[in-house]
RNA sequence: GGCUCCAUAGUCUAGCGGUCUAGGACGUUGGCCUCUCACGCCGAUAACAUGGGUUCGAGUCCCAUUGGAGUCACCA
């Protein structure tokens, strides 16, 4: 039995987005679940368009997430060079195999005489017009130097019907077929072209992409057939939408793998969101580790209606991983981002502590932690509170035998801290709330805040601590 | 517009003719817990697009309608 190949063949136009991600996850992971190779292949044959230093954005991603490739262009393989670019001088070889069979031929129509063919049911198509030009007319215009390109000769009749994994059989007319161009008059081939060519020299004998090519599949068949290879599998899949009428675009900033990390996501929850948006294991699994995940999938669990990109499921699935860390995993991922804050007069350590459990995302921490750099004056109604029946009146009584015993207590932690706090509410027979509440607002002079009065207190540390009490009862009298 | 594909709650989905008075998750929401918030736990909320068939029986099969997506480049 031959081994399964199936590759990733993205083109290098910018950063990787969630849809050609998702598209990498899958195949790596079919490709695993059957002991075959999964490879990368980038596909740069439209100049216009390459991007600088994209190609190492793809590299680096796919290694990221753990999508290492068997063989691509900076790992090797025996089926290289894997840069369509690179293997430029093959395509026309195979271009000219074509016309000599038949399948293919010289064009050399004018771009104004494509614009003027007459549409037909709103779309342009071209003609054949040059399928019937003499051997002897086209050797002719070739030795002058004319520019041409190259066509597929599609059937007149017939339809070509093919079977996708996840869609079924698809059928369609050849008379929907155009000539594609093949060889562009830069001599460089089209996607189209170079995509089957690549495929087949690379043995790759599964295709998975995005359902963009389910109609235009037909296309390489007929490719495959002209030459006489066997056809590749093919497993189409279903867009990931920004919402119900607009795919995910790589011109909004969330669409790409760079921008959920830097909008404070790990990459264990976006792969684990991702792997769900149009795949769904059997059973009720959400968190699923990458092993799991590939223990789990299943093309038959693949979608095949569009999916939207819901931005808050990623935020709980985060938390889920940002909750598992250990403590000081949880320091390394968010120690830049504390750092954002300026806040080198507080315990690091601590600060984490508070709010590991309390984040979804990384990029809430500066909201989180501004109440230590920023404590100005606050709305007194913030000691209102009707179930701990405190308001502006308790506090001015309760503050300053707050900051007595907190300047009594000797060991600043959180435990004697807390207690000195519970004491004061004992000593005055009323509820720890009482005490609790007004303390805690007036040490940040929020109605929220990462931990409870005694906590912000250890945090804030003692001179930190008893400063913004007085200041507090000041503002109260 | 032609062609192709798709259609379960606001969202992601389970369901492959009877076990569906439709299951799970996010979200929203009530409560418990609680030094506020958050976490956690318990509960609630909300869906088979419509109309025809087929069948003893349809969310599940067929057709139509409606809605949506993709495609129709010298882009991939």
């Amino acid at each position: 039995m031959t081994q399964l190949r199936t590759r990733f063949a993205p083109s290098p136009t910018g950063y990787l987005h969630i849809g050609g991600l998702r598209t990498a996850l899958y195949s790596y992971l079919y490709a695993k679940k059957n002991n075959g190779k999964f490879i990368l292949r980038i596909e740069d044959t439209d100049q216009g368009r390459y991007v600088d230093g994209a190609v190492e954005i793809i590299y680096r991603t796919l290694h990221e997430t753990g999508l290492d490739y068997d063989e691509g262009p900076d790992v090797g393989g025996d089926y290289g060079p894997y840069i369509q670019s690179q293997r430029a001088d093959e395509y026309m070889k195979y271009a000219l195999q074509l016309v000599e069979s038949g399948h293919a031929y010289y064009c050399f129509c004018s771009e104004e005489r494509l614009e003027s063919l007459p549409a037909v049911n709103g779309a342009r198509r071209y003609d054949k017009h040059c399928l019937h030009l003499s051997k002897e007319e086209v050797a002719m215009r070739l030795a002058r130097g004319d520019k041409f390109v190259i066509r597929q000769n599609m059937p007149q009749t017939g339809s070509t019907t093919y079977h996708d994994a996840v869609y079924g059989d698809i059928t369609i007319e050849n008379s929907e077929l155009e000539d594609q161009i093949l060889i562009k008059s830069d001599g460089m081939p089209t996607y189209n072209f170079a995509n089957v060519i690549d495929d087949h020299l690379m043995a790759i004998n599964c295709v998975m992409r995005g359902i963009e090519y389910l109609s235009s599949t037909p296309k390489y068949n007929l490719l495959y057939d002209a030459f006489g290879w066997e056809r590749p599998m093919y497993i189409h899949m279903p867009p990931i939408m920004k919402d119900a009428q607009h795919k995910l675009s790589k011109r909004n900033g969330d669409a790409s793998y760079e921008d959920l990390i830097a909008k404070g996501f790990v990459k264990e929850a976006i792969i684990n969101y991702i792997a769900l948006l149009g795949w769904s294991p059997k059973d009720d699994s959400e968190k699923m580790s990458f092993d799991e995940l590939l223990a789990k999938f299943d093309i038959g669990g693949i979608n095949k209606s569009p999916s939207i990109f819901d931005p808050m499921k990623l935020a709980w699935l985060n938390s889920l991983y940002i909750k598992e860390m250990s403590p000081e995993a949880f320091a390394d991922y968010a120690s830049p981002w504390i750092d954002k804050c300026y806040l080198k007069n507080f315990d690091k350590a601590l600060v984490c502590k508070l709010i590991q459990g309390r984040i979804e995302t990384f990029a809430e921490i500066e909201d989180k932690l501004r109440f230590l750099t920023e404590f100005g004056p606050f709305d007194a109604a913030l000691y209102d509170n009707q179930k701990q029946k405190t308001n502006a009146d308790t506090a001015r009584e309760v503050l300053p035998l707050v900051k007595e015993k907190f300047a009594r207590v000797e060991h600043w932690n959180n435990d004697d801290l807390y207690g000195a706090l519970i004491e004061l509410a004992q000593q005055l027979g009323v509820k720890n709330g009482k005490v609790l509440w007004p303390a805690r607002i007036a040490l940040t002079g929020l109605a929220a805040t990462p931990g409870g009065a005694s906590e912000i207190a250890e945090l804030l540390g003692r001179e930190e601590t008893l400063r913004r009490l007085e200041q507090s009862i000041a503002r109260l009298n």
